[in-house]
DNA sequence: CACATGCTAGCACGGGTGTGCTAGGCTCTT
DNA sequence: AAGAGCCTAGCACACCCGTGCTAGCATGTG
């Protein structure tokens, strides 16, 4: 098997192991197990534990990088921005989980050094994310305006998937969208009129 | 020692242990260390690890709730919001290290059952504040747009937390502020218009 | 005074943990 | 065919874990 697929495998136990009985039970033999491999395997690949933590925090982000770099630019920036939006949340069960996933590694920061770094990482790129949709709905782009609309509307989404994540499952989600949709107005409707307080 | 103090030592015990070392190193023994004492007299408090952890959720939520009540309500509506949106960001160290806390409990909900509803419960007490304060900024309680605008203060809040506990702990946080300040200036002048989508 | 109750201190057990190390096997190159 | 390199499988060690249990000590009550 190839190495790359071995250590991504892994990954995805840890994910998994997370899930059902929280990070405290990550351990390298859980996670072996998990995978259906002895953990002299796992450790030929992993030496130690918090090389196996860090990689599967890195490939969760990884993994999230190349979904909205596959997310197909539309002719509407608006409907680009949505589109984007809705790749970020947690709207269905495997988002739900990925969330819960990262949630559950940020916490363990303190334990696993790497992931402090892996999390700064991954809020610097959401923060980058959002500014260049702003620039896509307001036409202008590093202006003080922008900028702050852009905090503005990252800290919205970050604030509605911690939302999500307290719902039920199944349950309705459409007014998350809905204040999306809302924001995105406010933000093509403010374009250079230059308002910090909206 | 008073019992209710001693399990207050022991639940301040366990948030230092989780600041220190991430919720995967506390264990009785841990705690127990931390708080000076010997694993003996802690397990005659809480005599399983479970009720330890719970009870330190609960401690900490309960705290958080006593400081809003003590925040003294204003004359004026809106400074007053101010401040108790103040007293529930992680502005400062302190309240920054209890938001860290937070959200390791919260990861660890998969491991402690109880934990599950301890995070839904504060989840639910903010949603009904944030609910509170657009009542007596707009005057309106209960109408459907009230409804949608205290989710989207909700929103706000959670997502600018989440934004400050990933800044360094001595930066500037005036901006979190603004956005706050325009939020409400927004919702005091949307009274009435009923307008969902802003 | 005696006595009961509650707290402290600690031992012991079975089990899980990370990690160092070695031996066998599989595949691929020369 | 022969050897080298990687991978699997597993043993071993020292340590930490939660929890059951007991013995001593203090403090308040009759």
């Amino acid at each position: 098997m190839d190495r790359d697929a071995r250590k991504a495998q892994l990954a995805e136990a840890v994910w998994q192991v997370i899930l059902d009985q929280g990070v405290s039970a990550v351990s390298v033999r859980t996670v072996a197990e998990r995978a259906g491999v002895v953990v002299g395997s796992l450790r030929h690949v992993f030496p130690t534990r918090s090389e196996l933590v860090q990689f599967s925090a890195e490939l969760m982000m990884e993994r999230v990088t190349e979904r909205l770099l596959a997310t197909e630019s539309r002719d509407d920036p608006r409907e680009y921005a949505v589109a984007i939006i809705k790749n970020v949340l947690p709207l269905d069960p495997d988002r739900r989980a990925e969330y819960e996933v990262n949630l559950a590694l940020l916490a363990e920061r303190a334990a696993v050094p790497g992931l402090q770094q892996v999390g700064l990482d991954a809020h610097r790129r959401l923060a980058g994310l959002c500014a260049r949709l702003v620039g896509m709905l307001t036409g202008e782009a590093g202006t003080p305006s922008a900028a702050s609309l852009a905090r503005r509307l990252h800290a919205l989404i970050d604030g509605l998937a911690f939302h999500l994540f307290h719902q039920p499952v199944g349950s309705d989600v459409t007014w998350a969208l809905d204040i999306v949709q809302g924001e995105l107005t406010a933000i093509a409707g403010e374009a250079g009129s230059g308002g910090v307080s909206r």
